[in-house]
DNA sequence: GTTATTGTAATTATTGACATTACAACAAAA
DNA sequence: TTTTGTTGTAATGTCAATAATTACAATAAC
């Protein structure tokens, strides 16, 4: 299974929310419009965003924002809010395996650390993307340099 | 979502054929047994990690053996035998962004590349292990030292 | 108060994972 | 050559997650 599309829906929340903040109220029903997704769909992606302190939502008034510097959001707190992965476990183990055997027994205790390795390689290089780069990197496409 | 517990399964399933292939004929019931899961999950794995030539499966007759030295298998290959990904790709993208909408328009441009980069480093991390790290690992546990 | 919006519940459709039953194809031993 | 054990695969069922959709109470500004 892939990582859920939460994840890449959350991020293209926010460069609308930067790049519309000065000209439009970006609601749910206008972020709706850009990444063509329900407007439930993005409301509790925003609750999610907003229950990590990651944006403001104007309850009543509505729209959206995002109170503190995109430096200061990786990619990583993004991941971890929409919770696009159980338990902050990438990869899925076996349940039961057989206790009875000598592999079955220990499978577990050769294997965690390895994939702990492997999920903290991607953990860190998504820990050092920040919206400041996507900011970045949107501005330049849409000023056509 | 998680990656499917088919992987941590393959790896098992190595760690089986390695450890009892001078002691037992490692069928799909054997290797049901130790991972406590239907034989028939098992074949289909390892029909998977026989169709990436990880494996020989002997029909009829019965069992499975690792037809490579343990070294030469790494975690990635496992991995990508058992086609854990659609494309192989670890994010899923939202399908259909506005077109219309400048950031509609650019999200996959600014995106992509630096999923690649987060996708690349768990792969790499993945490729750095290898079968026989495990069989060692393995081994030390089940001898107690 | 009217209006626009958020938060949330309920319902549905779709998809993938995994379990399970069943059986033909196959290989080796009796 | 029949018997036995096994693999490969199809068909079916269950379960969980995703995402769309409808509906509406709670909220806030005009």
């Amino acid at each position: 299974m892939q990582i859920s599309s939460r994840f890449t829906l959350a991020v293209h929340i926010f460069a609308c929310i930067d790049v519309f903040k000065d000209e439009y109220k970006v609601t749910s029903d206008f972020l709706a419009g850009s990444t063509n997704v329900n407007p439930v769909i993005v409301r509790k992606i925003l609750g999610q965003l907003k229950a990590a302190g990651l944006v403001e939502v104007a309850r009543g008034s509505g729209g959206a924002s995002i109170p503190k510097p995109l430096s200061e959001i990786s990619l990583l707190d993004i991941y971890n809010a929409v919770a696009c992965v159980e338990n902050g476990e990438l990869f899925h183990f076996h349940e039961n395996p057989n206790s009875d055997c000598p592999v079955g027994r220990n499978i577990h205790a050769v294997l965690d650390d390895k994939l702990m390795r492997v999920q903290k390689a991607m953990e860190t290089e998504l820990s050092s993307i920040t919206l400041e780069d996507i900011r970045r990197d949107t501005k330049e496409l849409i000023d056509g340099k």
